[in-house]
RNA sequence: GUCCCUGUAGCUCAGCCGGACAGAGCAACUGCCUUCUAAGCAGUGGGUCGAGAGUUCGAAUCUCUCCAGGGACGCCA
């Protein structure tokens, strides 16, 4: 655990020591104690860390919070990390650390390198991360972008926390989808060739169906043409579908998101999992036959309505499959935690998912469903639409070639998951101060370039004393690089990676008032030396942020 | 009609497991480059936290009722 994790757990484990000890020495009254809360104060002048605990026990006990905060304090010896703790009205009281133990954070994080900001949280725990998982059906839009730019940042976090994370992409290859969008392709392939054959109710209308055609005949030529029609959707919808998947694949390369498995939606059939879930289902007696379907009966477990899981003409739902979909993530891969990041217009999925997950026997705590809401896009004041079936749509690719994958991955992280958001097109693009994202990386560069500096005059400040840094921007700045592992913490355990962009900017931001006002490479040796110690700790932690949302750290802008 | 998300400065948004005068970026205005990157820094102005009620020593934060915007309610996925 980092230094600064242990120092907060220690402080919590003081206040409850000394509030037992009031209480045994008849100071207090004998009530149980709330949970002691420790925070960071938001001015600086009421010091590094706050507890509001005096006023919490102030209910408890009727007697005033700030004699309760003095009663604590009094029981409390400061340990060495600690310069002062004093009460402040209505009831705080309030820890402000030594410098001399701030500076020495500084050679923890030297030594540290790329591995500062790690928690052991997780301890080796497996945790599934699966998002995007969209139709391989046509190309991904801007929507799906933000699924795929949160789900890698959050297994980024998940992965520095402990967790032992496995990211995947659910391909949707079974069911009518997929066979409305391989008869769409072939359609498109005997249109392309010539005949007047008519699009299928409900086809994908987009033109890149029309693309795919046209390349599988330049590949292939018109062999498919003379094929009986069944044999021909199979083969045919077989390649488009290989084709559609690397197409997706590449653009999220382009994104910088990975996946380490793809699972296959048709392969839960092919290895009898689907039977398995559902004749669990059915023993544990949650399966009913009506209206000649056969159903999920959800409102015995407390869902507004039940569900279809096997339709009328005996072939399975969207939902049965993925019924045994989390069958096999729980039960035959034995997942501890599973998080799903679906789109907004899966939310009305969430509550059936857990009930069934329920009746498979696995606590529904286990699964935990991410809602990303809506993306708009525009350009300036102008909608740009993204939809798949309108004709002037523009794709993911379109976006983060236009953009920038550094500029799209910020954006879309500077929000919270549940918000819907407006993608300013214009914004996003511009390379000035009004882009955080430039703000943020150009403090990196600043410096790259003051350590090149340091480099090229041969100053080895190896043993720099970090005791020399008393200015107040010097502390500031410490402060700021030790909360890295407590931001990892929040992130790992509220699942918002939308912290780190404002962390991001914060340490930018205290880093340049730095730069303005302490000169690093000065004619002053020591001071010099020093502070190339703290700079050179500042790049670990600014490095080691830009990473976690899989932003690069320019050397130079 | 039922359920989910959202409503905070002119704009885009943080803050929401109750706590110390409500924050950031952009936009507006004023200063700062002979010294390590001015894609920067310092400062000023700007808010009925959608509305109303309730709980509390204390509410942007919790509860209820409304209002507004978006989404979901399929034997589609």
């Amino acid at each position: 655990m980092s230094g600064i994790l242990k120092l907060r757990q220690k402080l919590i484990e003081q206040l409850t020591i000394a509030a037992a000890k009031a209480q045994q020495t008849g100071k207090l009254p004998t009530v149980a104690l709330p949970e002691v809360s420790l925070e960071h104060p938001q001015h600086s002048k009421h010091g590094d860390y706050a507890s509001s605990f005096p006023l919490k026990l102030a209910r408890a006990t009727g007697i005033k919070p700030l004699t309760i905060a003095a009663e604590i304090t009094n029981l409390m010896t400061p340990g060495p990390e600690v310069e002062s703790i004093v009460t402040a009205p209505p009831g705080f009281i309030n820890f402000t650390l030594k410098n001399s133990w701030l500076t020495s954070q500084i050679e923890t994080i030297l030594p540290a390198g790329e591995t500062y900001g790690n928690i052991d949280l997780g301890q080796a725990r497996r945790m599934q991360v699966e998002f995007v998982s969209v139709n391989p059906t046509g190309p991904l839009h801007v929507g799906h972008g933000r699924g795929a730019i949160f789900g890698s940042t959050l297994a980024n976090v998940l992965t520095a926390s402990a967790y032992n994370v496995e990211k995947e992409y659910y391909i949707n290859d079974a069911g009518n989808q997929i066979d409305v969008f391989y008869r769409s392709l072939y359609t498109r392939y005997q249109q392309c060739l010539g005949a007047k054959t008519e699009m299928p109710v409900n086809g994908y209308l987009g033109d890149y169906v029309t693309d795919l055609a046209k390349e599988i005949i330049a590949e292939k030529g018109d062999r498919y043409l003379n094929l009986p029609e069944t044999e021909v959707i199979s083969q045919l919808g077989q390649l488009g579908l290989d084709k559609m998947i690397a197409q997706i694949k590449a653009d999220l390369e382009l994104l910088g998101v990975t996946f380490d498995v793809w699972f296959s939606e048709s392969s839960l059939h092919r290895k009898g999992q689907f039977q398995t879930a559902m004749s669990l289902l059915h023993q544990g007696g949650y399966l009913a036959e009506k209206e000649g379907a056969t159903w999920f009966m959800s409102t015995a477990l407390g869902e507004d309505k039940d569900n279809v899981v096997i339709r009328g003409n005996g072939s399975p739902t969207y939902f049965a499959t993925d019924i045994a979909y989390h069958y096999n993530k729980f039960v035959e891969r034995k997942f501890e935690r599973v998080i799903n990041i679906w789109g907004a217009d899966h939310q009305g999925h969430v509550p059936r998912m857990k009930a069934v997950v329920n009746a498979l026997g696995i606590s529904p705590e286990r699964l935990k469903v991410i809602i990303s809401q809506m993306v708009t896009l525009h350009r300036g004041e102008q909608l740009v639409r993204i939809s798949k079936r309108s004709g002037d749509l523009i794709t993911l690719r379109e976006v983060i070639e236009e953009v920038g994958t550094d500029a799209c991955r910020f954006f879309f992280l500077s929000r919270t998951a549940d918000s819907q958001m407006d993608f300013d097109l214009e914004l996003a693009k511009k390379e000035s101060a009004d882009n955080p994202v430039y703000y943020v990386q150009y403090a990196h560069a600043r410096i790259a370039s003051i350590l090149r500096l340091a480099e090229e005059r041969r100053i080895d400040f190896g043993n720099g004393d970090v005791s020399l840094l008393t200015h107040e921007p010097e502390l500031v700045l410490i402060r700021k690089l030790m909360l890295l592992p407590e931001l990892v913490e929040t992130v790992a355990t509220t699942l918002e990676p939308h912290h780190l962009t404002y962390y991001a900017q914060d340490l930018a931001t205290v880093f340049h008032s730095f730069y303005r006002d302490c000169r690093v490479i000065s004619p002053n040796k020591t001071l010099t030396k020093a502070r190339l110690k703290l700079v050179k700790a500042t790049k670990i932690v600014l490095a080691k942020t830009l990473r976690l949302l899989g932003m690069t750290t320019p050397e130079s802008m």
